[in-house]
DNA sequence: TCTAAACTTGACCAATTTAGTCAGGTATGT
DNA sequence: ACATACCTGACTAAATTGGTCAAGTTTAGA
């Protein structure tokens, strides 16, 4: 159960880019230095957040990234979305009546899986990027 | 983030198990075949439990293996731990005052994902295999 | 108008992990 | 003795991860 360095990445990238994109819009270059994440592997994750409309792209020198959406409305859930982060704790397919192992019904445990997706999805729909750029600016001096 | 197949087996095999243990030993050929899963594989997976002493191996004709401890304090955390199934989700080391990409310190996002863990972990730490039992009797005809 | 900054796209790859299989054992109830 | 069932370790094919590399296109500003 870990979570992928491309969904770290992309929550890591947002969070620093929402700091400055109401001044002027940030570089993946600036975000590679400051983050230390590469630059080629950030240009990836930000195509995916861009066709998901959680940022817009302003081409040319002095271009970059900026918010497409209030802060508040970006829920970790659309980012991980984005980057096809997902949660999968059953083998089954959920919509099918039939169970893991080709079995006709579900299996003793899936009841209990469904429980854990749902538990970790709720976290994931409840923190939005606002909360994170808030807590950051407090542990900034 | 998604969880595999070694811990989805050795919580249906363990759920299976318990519902006869306290009759007889439960042969791992049966719990193969009941549940669908590879003989070879759950060896492999008896065996880590056995070591964490969360099942009782009997040997020879009629043999099998017996939960080792009350049901109730047979948490998930307990058996993941013991099929190595860890919850990761920073890349840092904990324990270390440095940050995920080698910064001297920790990364902006780190106690988010301290917090996913935790919210995760506490999932396990509460959830036990009486629980799991009950709930699989209920829908038992 | 030229140029460099910055976005865009797609192919490619090495290393790791996963989900097992296989081939041998050893212990023991009947 | 022998079948049953535990025990152990080596091995592997396939998928995933975490990137790199190459070759563009767009546009602000000199
Ligand atoms: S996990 Fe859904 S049936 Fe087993
Ligand atoms: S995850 Fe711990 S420092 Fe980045």
């Amino acid at each position: 159960m870990k979570l992928s360095s491309k969904s770290r990445y992309a929550v890591m990238a947002l969070v620093d880019l929402a700091r400055f994109d109401d001044i002027y819009p940030v570089s993946l270059r600036d975000i590679s230095l400051r983050q230390g994440i590469s630059l080629d592997y950030l240009e990836q994750i930000f195509s995916k957040l861009k066709k998901n409309e959680i940022v817009k792209s302003i081409r040319g020198t002095q271009g970059g990234y900026v918010l497409n959406k209030n802060p508040n409305d970006i829920k970790l859930t659309n980012i991980f979305h984005a980057v096809d982060e997902k949660v999968k704790t059953v083998q089954c397919k959920k919509e099918s009546k039939r169970g893991c192992n080709g079995k006709a019904t579900k299996c003793i445990t899936h009841n209990l899986w469904d429980e854990l997706e749902i538990h970790i999805n709720t976290f994931f729909e409840n923190k939005s990027l606002e909360d994170l750029i808030r807590n950051n600016k407090q542990t900034r001096v």
